[in-house]
DNA sequence: CAGGGGTGTCGAAGCGCTTCGACGATGAAC
DNA sequence: GTTCATCGTCGAAGCGCTTCGACACCCCTG
């Protein structure tokens, strides 16, 4: 290669790096060589040399009670944004579990790493911690100390749906949340969301229920609340996957939208009537998510948490109440 | 490393690669070194040296007529599966298209690839065929000289459906597809099953009809298809996100379940009264592709096409005819 | 016109492994 | 008691890059 542009490596690499000042003639003619030889540099000796890989790992859930098309738009968003700042994916999944975290740090076989689902109290936080392996997680531990996070705040997108319905005149308000299980391991983004709805129907003094939910228990989850909360109104579902079973429930012995007022916090569903949702930025947040690791990574930006604004989208399935 | 243990770095390679014989006692010396130290091969300087990157590319498509949890599924196995085989996957999306493979195949970031979705003329196929680095492709394009590929045997697949349903006295069937684009352009999976059901439909002479669906046109394709074939009795449904909206829409103004007597060709959706189906093997292609990619990657291996044979597991959503 | 500060390029060292040939030691064969 | 394999280990030579001085060379200043 060098020798085809009639230089020395250093400046191939020079010219590569742009890290020294190389005269326009000399990179010109570089330039033509690579072209003329398809030339790719190899990553591994690159790797060896420079300390950098340029490649980010980005840890997957695998669980099934994670909504998969989202972890999905994640994950396409970041290998996405990765590739504008010149890097690439390694995907990890949770199978590995913080040993997977170990093995890619010590190998240096990445630069940094995304973290997404993270719960409350997470066993990869403290390995995290203990890496100097710079990172960002996609959602909030309790405790974030030197730790970068990124997620939608989901405690004001709670309130923001408790908000919408009390300014329509709604006074008595369902939550309908996540299965079991996330609660049960405590995962940030179900239990901010849940306190965001809980905090808000106290501040708005409406009636208010929560209930786990799950597309296997929706038709219960339904029937309960039709029972014992006849004068319910206003319904505010967590939990994508399980709206088009609760809805029908709901219609086969009660009230439909938009006279029972619904809210959704996710992503649309397809194939149903449009919902007033608060959507999930997934795409925003993986791009934002790279920034602030590339930024980790060349030494810049410091610890905390960034929390997105949620935004209401009104697609009029919730009605005003006098 | 080697100092602590008290041997060359050399000697310390052949304990880890197995490639020459070393004593028990220099191994095991070496192997407490490894613990005691916490040592990680660097993976650069192994893949500079070994010319090997232990690393796999997975191309993942991301088109939105695309079947997201599968492609998961598919996505997991094969991380699975290459983390047994001592390798790591890099996440290639169809962003990039034959340059991304161009890429990882040129700096020698990866020893193999695997790719999704593949269509009857794939653009990315002569790209491989060009680029002499092992690949398998999921999925069967239309000319597979030189090409190793994996697939369900999809036209025995709608064959068996068919034949499930002649053999309980149905001859009045419809085939409900993918949304048009996926036909449109050529992707080999729908293309086989459509095929391989109307072969079968005509082998054993039942009257058969086919549409293409999408979750927002379910509603319509009910319609139609009740409106102009009254003697319907048999369904087949390639394409899981329409199940549930389809069966809606037909229970409204005709048969449910199993008097429509229902088969489906894809993974059991969530939340539904269980139906009969043939299930996509989503883990055990991941699985046996990592194997065909390794055995490729070690040299061994020959081109070929590997069909799997096709379940179908009754649930009772089919009925018999007298 | 000597001295000083940029520029643009090169050479060499080295990143941390693998691999090949070599070589001492050991035991078997004659 | 030689001779020969065989076994276990080592040393050295790379793998293909990056990076750090060094060094021409040019232009400016005084």
């Amino acid at each position: 290669m060098a020798r085809h542009a009639g230089v020395s490596p250093s400046t191939v690499s020079y010219v590569l790096s742009g890290k020294r000042s190389i005269s326009e003639s000399t990179t010109r003619r570089v330039r033509e060589s690579i072209e003329a030889l398809g030339y790719q540099p190899h990553a591994g000796a690159r790797s060896l040399a420079s300390r950098r890989s340029n490649v980010i790992a980005l840890v997957v859930p695998l669980r099934d009670d994670v909504h998969v098309p989202v972890a999905m738009r994640f994950a396409v968003s970041v290998v996405t944004a990765a590739r504008t700042h010149d890097h690439d994916v390694l995907l990890l999944t949770q199978g590995e579990g913080p040993d997977g975290l170990r093995r890619v740090a010590g190998s240096a076989m990445v630069d940094g790493v995304i973290v997404m689902d993270v719960e409350a109290d997470d066993a990869r936080v403290p390995v995290l911690r203990s890496l100097d392996l710079p990172s960002v997680l996609i959602g909030v531990p309790e405790d974030t100390d030197g730790l970068t996070c990124i997620d939608l705040d989901f405690s004001a997108a709670g309130a923001l749906c408790v908000d919408h319905l009390a300014d329509r005149g709604h006074t008595d308000i369902a939550f309908v949340g996540q299965p079991p299980s996330v609660y049960q391991r405590r995962t940030g983004f179900a239990e901010r969301t849940l306190a965001g709805f809980e905090s808000a129907a106290a501040r708005r003094g409406v009636r208010a229920t929560q209930r786990p939910c799950s597309p296997e228990t929706a038709a219960e989850v339904a029937g309960a609340l039709l029972r014992e909360r006849p004068g319910l109104t206003g319904l505010i579902v967590h939990n994508e996957p399980s709206v088009a079973p609760l809805l029908e429930a709901f219609s086969e012995h009660g009230p439909t939208t938009p006279d029972l007022s619904t809210v959704v916090i996710g992503p649309a569903p397809a194939g149903l009537p449009e919902l007033t949702s608060v959507d999930l930025p997934a795409e925003e947040l993986g791009g934002r998510a790279v920034g602030l690791l590339m930024d980790k990574i060349d030494g810049l930006g410091k610890p905390g948490t960034t929390l997105l604004e949620p935004g209401l989208t009104d697609r009029g399935s919730t009605a005003r109440r006098s």
